[in-house]
DNA sequence: GGTTCATATTACAATATTATAATATGTCTA
DNA sequence: TAGACATATTATAATATTGTAATATGAACC
C-alpha cells in the first residue's frame, strides 16, 4: 500500500531532518569514526552524540560495530550521500 | 559557513518528513491540482490540508496560482520527486 | 573482583509539530 | 453590497522531539 509507503519514507526524511545528524553523516563521509572521534569534531556531548547515532541506525542509515571499549560508525549506504547533495542541490541553490 | 547549509537542508528535510506532504507531493506529480480536488483525493480535511500546502510553499517545494476562487498548486522542481524516490530506493527496499 | 574508559540508556523539562475547531480573507455572482 | 464558495489563518490541546543530567552497560587492565 502507498500510504505504508509514505509513512515509511516519512520516517526516514525525520532521520535526516535535523542539523545534527546531518553533520554526523558529513563528517563521517565514507571514512569510518569512533563516538568520541565525531563528538570531538562536532562539539557535542556525549549522551546527545550518542542518542542521535542511535537513531540514526535505528533508521539504518548508519551501521557500527565495536573495536574494544570505543565503537566505531559508518555510512550504510553511500547513497545517502547522494540524497543530501541532491536536496541541497534542489532547496539550497548557491548565491550568486 | 557549512553549518549554515546544513540548518538549512534540515529544514527541508524536515518539510518532507511528514507522511500527508509526501502524499501531496506523489498525488500532485507533474499536474497542477485545487486544494480541494487533494483535499478529497487525500480525504483530509480543508485547514490541515492548506496548513501543510502553506509549509511546503514556504520551503519552495511547491507554488501556486489562483485561478478565480480556487487555488492550484504544483510542484515547483520536479528533482523533488526524484529525491523522494531515492529516499524510497535507499531506506524501503521492496521485500521479495 | 575493582577501577577506568567509552558508549548507551533513562528521566525529564523545554520546545516544536500536529490536527481540530473556529474565524478570517478573498473572489464571484446575484 | 450580500451571500456563497474556496482557501487561509489563528488558537489550542495533544503529541513528539530535543538537550541536559544522571545512571547504566561493556570492555580492558590491574
Amino acid at each position: 500500500m502507498a500510504e505504508e509507503n509514505e509513512k515509511m519514507a516519512a520516517k526516514c526524511f525525520k532521520a535526516l531532518a535535523h542539523p545534527i545528524r546531518l553533520r554526523i553523516i558529513a563528517v563521517l563521509g565514507d571514512k569510518e569514526m569512533s563516538v568520541q572521534q565525531m563528538a570531538e569534531a562536532l562539539n557535542l556531548s556525549q549522551s546527545n552524540m550518542s542518542q542521535h547515532l542511535t537513531l540514526l541506525k535505528e533508521r539504518h542509515a548508519l551501521d557500527s560495530r565495536r573495536e574494544g571499549k570505543q565503537v566505531f560508525y559508518r555510512v550504510l549506504d553511500k547513497k545517502i550521500l547522494k540524497l543530501i547533495d541532491l536536496m541541497q542541490d534542489i532547496f539550497c541553490p548557491p548565491k550568486k
